[in-house]
Formats: structure tokens, C-alpha cells, sequence
DNA sequence: TTCCACTGCTAATGCGCATTACCTGAAGGA
DNA sequence: TCCTTCAGGTAATGCGCATTAGCAGTGGAA
């Protein structure tokens, strides 16, 4: 039951090892130098048996191996940030399928102290031509090492240097943040507040910064998530939120307390959902465009990968009009 | 920037590449051949090199990779059918996780006529030590090749034989379509119709079957999808549809005819959508296991690997009650 | 005739690893 | 003293392929 090798087809074929190979790889130059007439009977040989290559051998004495990685830090299928996650696969595995390479998910890696590492004994990114890195958190340090050893890797969103420049196909979140701050300013608002981290991972920090660009010399308090509700208690007029999440929390816990949204408060959330919440609030904010992101990342992989150097591209965000942000109304 | 190899660690360690080797598998026999002392030396220089062995040349001396293929016959991510395929994925995920493999997802198969191949020039099966398949049509020949060449795979559905016996983990079609009929009987209905292909993929012919078990003797026929509506033609008064979204413009037919569903006409949907479908009608029918099915796939194909025989296992369906099976009200 | 170029191939090598066969020195036994 | 045994290694080999160097034969130019 042994696998058919270049050597079986090179008997049967009358030749040696090395014309099937050539043959097989077609190279140019060496074209010329295989009549039709031995090059056909080899291509008959390799019909009749049914022969293909082993892409391991293959890709050990050629040295690539047209597999591109997906690492992500935080579980892509299961769970609740599931959701969140798909685009960006489908546009990965859209671009990969055109640049004609396979997809390994990075799956094998054990969790340590609660996250998902890459370098950890035996790890496995090898096995990959490239990398791409999908979650809102990368480990600085072990971004770090992979800069420091060459090895070609996009993450998908911004990435602040580690080391050296990181390779990122990410969201212009400050651009789209900024713009809504101007246009809530055009609406009247002239108090602000901002619910969220506002910093940590890089996505957040972004969004903040276009925060406070934004609204320079205005009022602009920024609360962290976990005290989201009180926002409310704050004279803000309008509450930009990080997670769309608790942007829901923020306009039920505001209709409770009597405040029509956007009449007496507007709320703008910052992002698609990225824990589970109701998606039926038509809420004001932007789109994050996850598919393209993905599809970019692995181009931008590819391009590495051939010798390329570090590329970093942020893409627009599509501002959603929604329902949440109107005319401030108040004295 | 070349990558460090065995024989750089041998270096630096002052020992052969064998004894690297033999320190990195640990090989029982050889552990008392190498004192502690050198195998320290060997850790150490392994542990500040970040050296880790290259699987796929591991896997070309060795014959084994921990990874594991994932091919689809249908786009899995894109598509209308992702929302489908999502939770078979979210069991194959998580069940390679447990036994500490990768996925490799062989999105590099170019479509041939329309349908992806999984053999074709240069084809990347090898790269991984198994493989699950995904699709409700596998090519037959396919499998039979996979087959006659001791490949290890499971097929996530239930498959004939292909010229040797299948390894699958499939959905026990047959008897809940059985059951739901008998529930329809007993309820009173005794003219019943069949939408749907009945035959072709394994997955239909199942549904098929049970259902003519369960109408023996009774009033059956049977509609190709394309001719969904004329069921309500027939004097049926319960129709089992293969598709949920032809059940969905049944439903639709009948309202519009005045029918009330389910006062004048029942209506049982076979499965899960797998087309893109109004979801919030209450169907009686089932559900599919699905991620329940890729977890136990991986399962199955690891004991393939590992030399196991083949495996055929059948998972119940959970039967959905649903609003749209009722009582038989006509004379 | 000698030299060269060109055609049509093949032998040899190495990719990074696992594995097998062997080698060396020292201790123990007879 | 000689023979074994064993500990502690190493050299050699091959997985299936791509690639490089080279070889035999022929035809033409000098």
C-alpha cells in the first residue's frame, strides 16, 4: 500500500528520478532540454498511476510550503466572540483561496494562564510559510520575538512596533471616531463622554485618541466599562461607547430612567459587537470591515512571504447613521 | 536569518545531531543512554536558541504531524450554506484542540466543473495525517480512491461504501424522519408527501427512507424541491420537506391559499437550514447533532491514524416539536 | 584533427529530521 | 591477561523531492 514515488513513475517511465521531476516541475530551460516524446510518455505514466507530489517532501527540498497560519489569541469557532471573528475568516479564507495556499489553524496551542501562546514547547507556527494574528490582545513580547526572527507574520488590526515594525492590516478607528465627534459637535453637543477602556489594546487606544482630537477643548469625560451606567449621571449630552455591548446597556438603563435616545441623550457606539448583545438597537457608529481586513491580511502575507517588507495599512470605517444620535436639546 | 537547525543546537550543545534527537523524542531505552548531565546541556541550549523542530521535515523522517486536513466540498466561511457548515466546525475545533492537533483547511483546491476536487494536480491531502470531509455530495470516485489508497479519513454524513468500507460519523436520518411520520399518524394523517431529491446524496436518501418505512401502506408521493408548491395540490395533509427553506415558501403557498398551518395542513421540516431561511418559524422537525458530529469526527480520525479500523457511528437527532404539526382535521 | 557547443539525459547531493548500526573506553569477571 | 559488558555516545542512512553537476554522443567550426 505504499505511496507511489517519482522513483515508481522513473521505472515505469524508463527514466530516471530527476526527469520526472523535471518534467513535473516544468522549469523553464529545462523545457527544451526533454523532448516531447520522453516528456509524454512520463505525463502518461504519471495519468495512468494517478501520481502527485508529496508537498512535504516538496516543500523540504524547495523550502516553501504555501501554507499560511491563523493564530488567534482568543477561540475563533466556539464561544461568544465567535460572531465577532467570522469575517475576518471569511475574508481570510476568500484571499487565500485565490493566492491558492491552505489555511492551518493554529488550534494545538495550550492555554497558559488563560490565553492562548504562541511560542510554547514544540510550537507549530513552522509548519507555515507565514502568519496571520487575529484578537484584540497580542503579547508585546511574543510579537516581539517573532520580529526578531524574521518571521513573516500580519496582524489583523493595528499593532503598535515591538521591536521593530509589525506588519498590520487594521481599522482607522481614530478617523471615523474623530468624524463622529465632529458631526455629534455639529449637532449641538458640546458635552462628552467616553465609555471604555481607552487604552491597553491598541484598537482601543485608537478609538479613544480620536476621541479627544475630537472633542479638544470641550468638556469629555472618559469612564471606564465597568461603570458605564454612570455616564448617565454625568452632564454629558453624548456618550460614545467602545463595546457595543454596553452601549445597549447604557440606552436601557437611560429609557429607565425616562430619557428618550437621541431626544434628551445620544449614545454612538464605537464597533461591531464583539460580546453577545441585542443587534436590533439601530445604533449610531461605524462598521469595522472585517471581511476586507482579512482578505488584505493574507495579502499583505503573501507579499512578506515572497521577501516583501513590513506593510501597515489601516482601512476606512463605514459610519452607520443609526438611530441613537440627534440634536442636543438641552439648554 | 536561516532557521536553526538540530545540527546548530548539536553544535553549540557539543554533541551530534543524533543526541539531539534522541534528547527531543525522549525515546524510552534511550533515556538511560543519555546521562543528565548532557541532556541538560542539550535543554539549555534548546531553551535559549527557541529551537523547535521542523514538523514537516519531522514528518517526512518519521511519518507523523499532528496535523489534521479539513476539506470541503462546499465553501465553508463565505456562502449561504456558512451558516450551515458553522457548527460542525465549532466541534472539529474543539475536538483537535483536546487531542492537541492543527487544522489544515485545504482552501487551496481549485474548482473543477464547479466543484472542488480534492485530487488534482499538486494536491495537498499529504500535508496532514488525516482528513475530515465536509459536504453533503462527496465525490464517489474520490472516496474510492482515498479508499484504495489507505488514506485516513471520516466523512462527517453517512457514505456508502466506495469500494471499501466508509469511516463517518453521520446523523441518524432514518429513524427520526421514521418517528416524525409515526407521530404524524398518530395524529391522523394517512396522505402524506415527500419534498425534496429523496435520493442522490446519502443524507437525502436516509430522510427518504425513513419516510417511506413510516407512510408504508399509507398514501405518499413524492415531489422533486423544484415543485415545492404543488404539494398543496395533492390532498396531503402533511407534508415532510427535505429543505427548511422550501418549507418556508410552503408555508407561504398555503397562507396565501387560505390554508391554515397547522389547522388544515402540517408541515415538517427534515433539518437544519442550510440555504438562507426566515429561521423564526416554529417548524416541528429536528435537529441535526452537527457539532456533536465534527467533535466525534476528529475523534474517529485520530484512532484511524492511529491504525484503528474503520468507524461508522450514527448520532440521534433531537426531534423539534415545533408549532406546525397538528392534529389531521380533514374527513 | 581538435575544440567547442549543444542535446538529452543521469548520478549525486541535500533539505531536517528519526533511526539504525556501530564505535570507543572503562569497568568487571575469569 | 583476555574477554565481556555496558555506558555514552557518533556516523551513516533514508524519507521524497528539487537541484546541480556532469556525462555521452553528435554536429559543426577552425
Amino acid at each position: 500500500m505504499g505511496r507511489i514515488t517519482q522513483r515508481d513513475i522513473a521505472r515505469l517511465a524508463g527514466v530516471s528520478q530527476t526527469t520526472v521531476s523535471l518534467v513535473l516541475n516544468n522549469r523553464p530551460g529545462a523545457e527544451t532540454r526533454i523532448p516531447a516524446e520522453t516528456r509524454d510518455r512520463v505525463l502518461r505514466v504519471i495519468r495512468e498511476t494517478g501520481y502527485v507530489a508529496d508537498p512535504l517532501a516538496r516543500r523540504l527540498a524547495a523550502g516553501r510550503n504555501r501554507i499560511l497560519g491563523v493564530f488567534t489569541y482568543e477561540p475563533v469557532f466556539p464561544s461568544a466572540t465567535g460572531d465577532f471573528y467570522h469575517p475576518f475568516l471569511i475574508g481570510i479564507e476568500e484571499s487565500a483561496e485565490q493566492v491558492g495556499c491552505d489555511l492551518l489553524l493554529l488550534t494545538s496551542a495550550p492555554l497558559v494562564d488563560g490565553r492562548k501562546r504562541i511560542y510554547h514547547q514544540d510550537h507549530r507556527l513552522r509548519l507555515a510559510d507565514g502568519c496571520v494574528l487575529l484578537g484584540r490582545e497580542l503579547d508585546r513580547e511574543e510579537l516581539a520575538r517573532l520580529v526578531a526572527e524574521g518571521y513573516p507574520f500580519v496582524s489583523v488590526g493595528r499593532r503598535d512596533d515591538a521591536g521593530g515594525p509589525v506588519s498590520y492590516v487594521g481599522a482607522d478607528y481614530g478617523s471615523v471616531v474623530r468624524e463622529l465627534v465632529e458631526g455629534a459637535r455639529g449637532l449641538g453637543h458640546e458635552k462628552f463622554a467616553y465609555v471604555g477602556h481607552g487604552a491597553g489594546a491598541e484598537s482601543f487606544a485608537d478609538r479613544h485618541r480620536g476621541f479627544q482630537e475630537g472633542t479638544a477643548g470641550l468638556q469629555a469625560v472618559t469612564l471606564p466599562p465597568a461603570d458605564a451606567e454612570d455616564a448617565l449621571g454625568t452632564d454629558a449630552t453624548a456618550i460614545f461607547v467602545e463595546e457595543y455591548a454596553d452601549g445597549a446597556v447604557i440606552l436601557q438603563a437611560a429609557r429607565a430612567r425616562g430619557l428618550a435616545v437621541p431626544g434628551d441623550l445620544s449614545i454612538v457606539t464605537l464597533g461591531d459587537p464583539t460580546r453577545p448583545a441585542p443587534t436590533d438597537i439601530d445604533f449610531t457608529g461605524f462598521r469595522i470591515p472585517r471581511a476586507e481586513m482579512g482578505r488584505q491580511a493574507v495579502e499583505v502575507l503573501t507579499e512578506l512571504i515572497e521577501g516583501g517588507s513590513p506593510v501597515q495599512r489601516l482601512l476606512p470605517c463605514e459610519p452607520v447613521k443609526g438611530l441613537t444620535l440627534g440634536r442636543n436639546n438641552v439648554a
